[in-house]
DNA sequence: CCCCATGTTCGACA
DNA sequence: GTGTCGAACATGGG
């Protein structure tokens, strides 16, 4: 589910437990999502603690508490941050539980491909510093996707869009809507797009994650039709610019699915 | 039973 | 170092 529109998003489902203090932790020491931390630090260090503060970046979430206490959480493919009542029993695949006076906090995995970090100590975690930029920020650049795409000039296009490490929260289908919008097949090196194609694509990246986050965030909006994102998946399913037929192939491991009528190989090499 | 899944990592290999 | 590929992780849905 995650891309970074839908983390934004559940990152917001904690906010009514902001400023409140957590009563009691209940996790499941034996779930993947622990796997590098160590269960019991997090049972004995948490309970009393205020929640303070909380921000994404990309697919990343990081919690803070008070008494220098961070949570980091990552939602993997099938995680997903909601709020219970108070009193409520753990559901299925409730891996975490912060209980406060009036709800709980839930982190849910069933796949467990998420992970939760933890961290105490005076100022943010090690793994929260020397985070690329955001792509909504301004140090997101121009020059500095045009760079990236020249050291990676051989893959395809579509694979280079999935690196966090340039792209932080950009996922499959936000890959996919954006190389749609920039009318570029999924498959080009991405060492062959520049000039008015590495305009477009720059302004295009930023685009479809500002509209995004604008129609998820804050009440999990399903995109419009127009949109590839509603016809993406359907069998015979058409690109909403052309009325022509979409096609699906792996490529950089995905499923990925584009527009052959609209989607060209840029021409200026 | 089969295939697929909005993610990441790791090992093998060219 | 670069790039590609498949498998692994654990579970559910069609």
């Amino acid at each position: 589910m995650p891309e970074l529109a839908e983390v934004e998003f559940f990152r917001r489902q904690w906010n009514v437990g902001m400023g409140q203090k957590v009563l009691k932790v209940h996790l499941n020491p034996k779930s993947r999502n622990f796997r590098r931390c160590h269960t019991d630090e997090i049972a004995r260090c948490l309970p009393g603690a205020k929640l303070v503060d909380s921000e994404a970046h990309g697919k990343q979430m990081l919690f803070r508490f008070s008494g220098d206490i961070w949570v980091g959480v990552h939602l993997g493919m099938t995680g997903e941050l909601k709020i219970g009542p108070n009193g409520a029993s753990p559901e299925k695949h409730d891996h975490f539980v912060l209980v406060q006076t009036n709800r709980h906090l839930v982190f849910n995995d069933s796949r467990q491909f998420g992970e939760i970090r933890f961290h105490c100590g005076a100022g943010p975690p090690d793994w929260w510093r020397d985070l690329p930029p955001a792509i909504l920020s301004e140090a997101f650049s121009r020059k500095l996707v045009g760079d990236f795409l020249i050291r990676r000039k051989k893959s395809p296009i579509k694979a280079v869009l999935l690196m966090q490490e340039r792209f932080p929260g950009i996922g499959n289908w936000l890959a996919d809507e954006i190389l749609w919008r920039a009318q570029i097949r999924p498959h080009c090196p991405a060492g062959r797009i520049s000039g008015i194609k590495l305009t477009r694509l720059f302004t295009e990246i930023k685009s479809v994650c500002h509209q995004a986050i604008e129609m998820i965030a804050p009440d999990w909006g399903e995109p419009p039709d127009s949109w590839l994102f509603l016809h993406r998946w359907k069998d015979n399913g058409v690109c909403p610019k052309t009325g022509k037929p979409l096609q699906r192939e792996t490529i950089g491991g995905r499923t990925t699915c584009w527009s052959p009528a609209w989607q060209k190989w840029p021409k200026d090499l």
